[in-house]
DNA sequence: TTTTATTGATTGAACGTTCAATAAAAAATG
DNA sequence: CATTTTTTATTGAACGTTCAATCAATAAAA
């Protein structure tokens, strides 16, 4: 069976297996011995493309943040226009893209939000695309609304999204994507509205 | 130093010094070696006291989680009036208490999260909670508005409550209490503002 | 003297890594 | 075209480490 150019089909298919067996056992569980045994290669197959267990974790945690960036990118490009309100129904629609929303992406992204908390490598890789959804949404909303209201606005809708998925993640009934889509467009809506509503005598003091 | 009544005592420290090992090295790294020797104790008492490790986890679970009940029953308490508003209010307060915040509460939590997607016995614990906040939640907005739009404000509060959460336990300059609090006293006020505004064109349409 | 509390060395299981051995394909050779 | 040689891919047993659990021994209080 062996041979030449085995590596990104072997690489894709541990990565794969990977997310497979944290979906279905967790990552406390998810030993090299039952990853291998799942893709249907060796241990040893393992160090040698990925040199170690965290190599291969860390590439699987790369895997889901550029599928996320590449949702989110191409969904800008198909947009003619500029309208800030498009945009950011653009980035939620991206953010739960067909590849983020299946069972064991959800649950591998999750499993390395934790340890990322602890593990500098993966810490630094979870905050560049952190900081990249935060200003991508401050960038629109600021279109149309001041400093700090911009601000504010991303911020809660950057935890709108996590929130949705996290609970998506946990429910047995797994996620209802129209319907957290639904909750996030109505969240960008009223962030509009409540700027739109200058009569109004909304508070308007959160800093 | 035995003295008897040492198991409340001991109990409540290997608690502690489990919440404080989460926070320190992550739950992956939380050896009973490590707890024991924050606490000041042999490794032998855990199984004494909690018959092994998954006891001692089970319990700090259950201990965070009457936690954030007191914390709620008690504001609710507080409260002279039935307004929804104020309830709601109260709801988000108590889910940033104090109680709550602490770097190693957080990150207790968020661990106990993951891993009770795999563990029926944790699970359970963390929908009890979950379904009690989510009713919580749909009970006050439905003093205000039609039944599928107080659901829909649920879940979305609930989200935002967990996602603000999330992404303070990862940043590095932790939660900013206030800030979170304000942001989702604002999401409320939405809700009633958009039901309120039955003039307006706002399509309501999330199923 | 009995009970309660605690210790810590020991044990066995599980895990990630390593590496010598192997097998197949590709390249070189005649 | 047939062959040897080299390269690439893969295996899985062996090894060393780490961990949770156990339990006989001990010490203080009742």
């Amino acid at each position: 069976m062996p041979k030449v150019g085995m590596e990104p089909i072997r690489r894709h298919q541990l990565i794969k297996a990977t997310m497979e067996a944290i979906d279905d056992v967790g990552l406390a569980d998810a030993t090299i011995a039952r990853i291998a045994s799942r893709a249907g290669v060796s241990t040893g197959i393992i160090s040698h493309y990925f040199g170690g267990k965290g190599g291969l974790l860390e590439a699987t945690m790369r895997h889901i943040l550029a599928d996320l960036g590449d949702a989110v990118s191409q969904r800008q490009r198909m947009l003619g226009t500029s309208d800030p309100r498009a945009h950011l129904r653009a980035i939620v629609e991206a953010n739960f893209d067909r590849s983020q929303i299946s069972r064991s992406v959800m649950k591998t992204w999750l499993a390395f939000w934790t340890t990322s908390m602890h593990r500098d490598d993966l810490m630094r890789l979870q905050r560049v695309n952190d900081r990249r959804l935060y200003s991508n949404l401050c960038f629109q909303f600021r279109k149309k609304m001041p400093r700090d209201e911009a601000q504010n606005a991303a911020r809660g809708l950057a935890a709108l999204i996590d929130g949705l998925w996290l609970r998506g993640a946990l429910a047995p009934e797994g996620l209802n994507i129209p319907r957290a889509i639904c909750i996030a467009f109505d969240f960008i809506d009223e962030q509009f509205n409540k700027t739109a509503d200058h009569a109004g005598n909304l508070e308007q003091a959160c800093r």
